[in-house]
DNA sequence: CTGTTAGCGCATTCAT
DNA sequence: ATGAATGCGCTAACAG
């Protein structure tokens, strides 16, 4: 195992210009530099993780909370941990994956044995008792999403709100009066993120100011198909459909609707909010904002980062505005449908 | 911050007792134990990680590296990501995730700063780089999967080729004599693991053998349904299915037969082998022979651990036998399907 | 710009 | 059964 002192040796110096050397802190002439990189290059050296840990106080390692309920979507969820560890070696971080059953004391251990430098909590619900534990704890922890008692916390979350009514708004502009929102079932409205249930109320209320028709419509856990059967059989007006749920029951809209005789966008216009689109599958044919974790995780980690060292002050709930990604699926209300 | 020696003060013992007491490594007089003990609990003691890894030479953490194409499937990795992190926490180790686009990089990296005890290797390809990695690295590692070059290695995974034959096995006993194997996309076939790839070679084997007429279509990588539908055309006298595919494909089986007016098991049988359960999504209603990561995770865990304490000799490759799950879709063929 | 040195918090070896 | 002392490999403060 070569150590510091063997490519100090090496190198003809001491120590602490091998770690200086190459860790840039402080000014070491470009000569000595090329000196000391070709030696640890030669023997291969890479500091101990733990001792650098030990002595300057900082493990370069990130940790990533995940609660996992029987009926999570571990799609989404690996899609969110992967692109906080990828963001995290951005920074020369790596992630230490926590994902027992009770979270709380994975969160209190890493943080009593120093074992990360930070937290990120993702799959956030509205009522998490992590929020309560990342207060009283002494590490920096960034929520991706926002706990309803969100006080003293450091949380980013894609703007729903924003991304609902936009979505209300394309439809309205093009014409739509009657719109429907296909959202969650009611379990996951009770217990999960609280998103499904702002975006439900944010339905609500953009389709009322504007004078709009506004149905909600929530798939029964069991069955993924059948619920537009039934939202088109009760009310055969509706032209314009805001999908915020599953996505079996988002790849059942489209053959439903198929099966109907009615087409995308001529017959039907869709719009989907906030689904996670899922690498490995085809995404949703239809225009989307989307909860992207690429939108809200890198930012998630910068600023862990940054509580980390010191740059940035923890603290505040940060909205990031919605992306639209226009996929043909919205279309002017044909004048029949209108009358 | 409360460390050994703040307990050591609290309990009026030594530090060395302190730290033989909480490990356990040496015999402590049940009374000092119980001294020790309460002071570490009233001071919320708990040994730093870097301290310990530094002096112990052991960080209890393990490493994981998961592979991510574009295309891949997140869900069954991070069912798989998550097994071995619970199981790797019954030994009381924490979970590193690397899944940086070089896979190698990271596990260079995790072995040569000593990051992590022990790598586990996820989503193995039949010729992984990984594998020619593990050899040259001192860090021990373990295999959920079979390079084709495992010389030297230590792998373990689900038994495929006895699954595929109790699959069959299955449908001939109950008087099937043409089968078709639903497999996967060329492109899966071609580059990723190499399970699929012995699924298909084991059946038609298997098939062959018994004097079964035996056929095996693959879904393009861009169509889900389709390939069912395909196939009844060409081939309407298969009468047992077999599938190893993905699960989107899996999950249009069964309305593509709906469609057809065939039922399962009546004029249908099918059964599903090496795929995986998707927690929060419904099973699959069709009898399975499943890739489940309990399967293999739990069991590699305890390898790798059992390695780096120096309990258990590395190398070897271990097939773990299948589990059958039986959902009643498998039933005799029908008297006018056999002439 | 570079070298010397004192810990970081703990496991462990050697005494007792 | 317990204590004292050593050092794991590195960072950072201090001294030139």
């Amino acid at each position: 195992m070569v150590t510091i002192e063997d490519v100090a040796r090496e190198a003809g110096v001491s120590i602490s210009t091998v770690s200086y050397a190459l860790s840039g802190k402080r000014a070491i002439s470009e000569e000595t530099r090329r000196r000391v990189v070709a030696a640890a290059e030669r023997l291969g050296y890479m500091p101990k993780a733990a001792a650098r840990a030990l002595a300057g106080k900082r493990t370069h390692v990130i940790a990533v909370t995940t609660p996992l309920h029987a009926d999570t979507d571990h799609s989404a969820h690996m899609a969110f941990a992967m692109a906080v560890t990828t963001a995290a070696r951005e920074h020369d971080f790596d992630t230490l994956l926590l994902v027992q059953d009770d979270e709380l004391e994975g969160m209190r251990r890493t943080a009593a044995t120093l074992l990360a430098d930070g937290i990120v909590v993702l799959d956030v619900a509205a009522d998490d008792a992590r929020a309560e534990l990342a207060r009283q704890l002494r590490c920096p922890v960034v929520f991706v999403g926002v706990p309803t008692d969100n006080e003293g916390l450091t949380c980013i979350d894609l703007d729903f709100e924003r991304a609902t009514e936009e979505a209300v708004e394309a439809l309205r502009t093009a014409g739509h009066r009657s719109l429907a929102l296909v959202s969650q079932g009611q379990d996951v409205i009770d217990r999960a993120s609280n998103y499904p249930l702002r975006i439900e109320r944010t339905f609500v209320a953009a389709a009322e100011r504007h004078g709009l028709e506004a149905r909600i419509v929530r798939p029964r856990p069991d069955t993924s198909t059948g619920v537009v059967e039934a939202l088109l059989d009760e009310h055969p007006d509706v032209t314009g459909l805001v999908l915020s749920t599953r996505s079996e029951v988002a790849d059942a809209v489209g053959p439903a609707l198929e099966r109907r005789g009615l087409r995308v966008p001529e017959d039907m216009s869709v719009v989907a909010v906030g689904m996670t689109p899922e690498p490995g599958r085809q995404p949703l044919p239809f225009d989307s904002f989307p909860l992207d974790p690429q939108l809200t995780c890198p930012a998630a980690v910068d600023l862990l980062v940054g509580i980390i060292e010191g740059r940035v002050v923890p603290g505040g709930v940060q909205l990031v505005p919605p992306v639209h990604q226009a996929r043909g699926s919205v279309a002017p209300v044909r004048m029949r449908d209108v009358r």
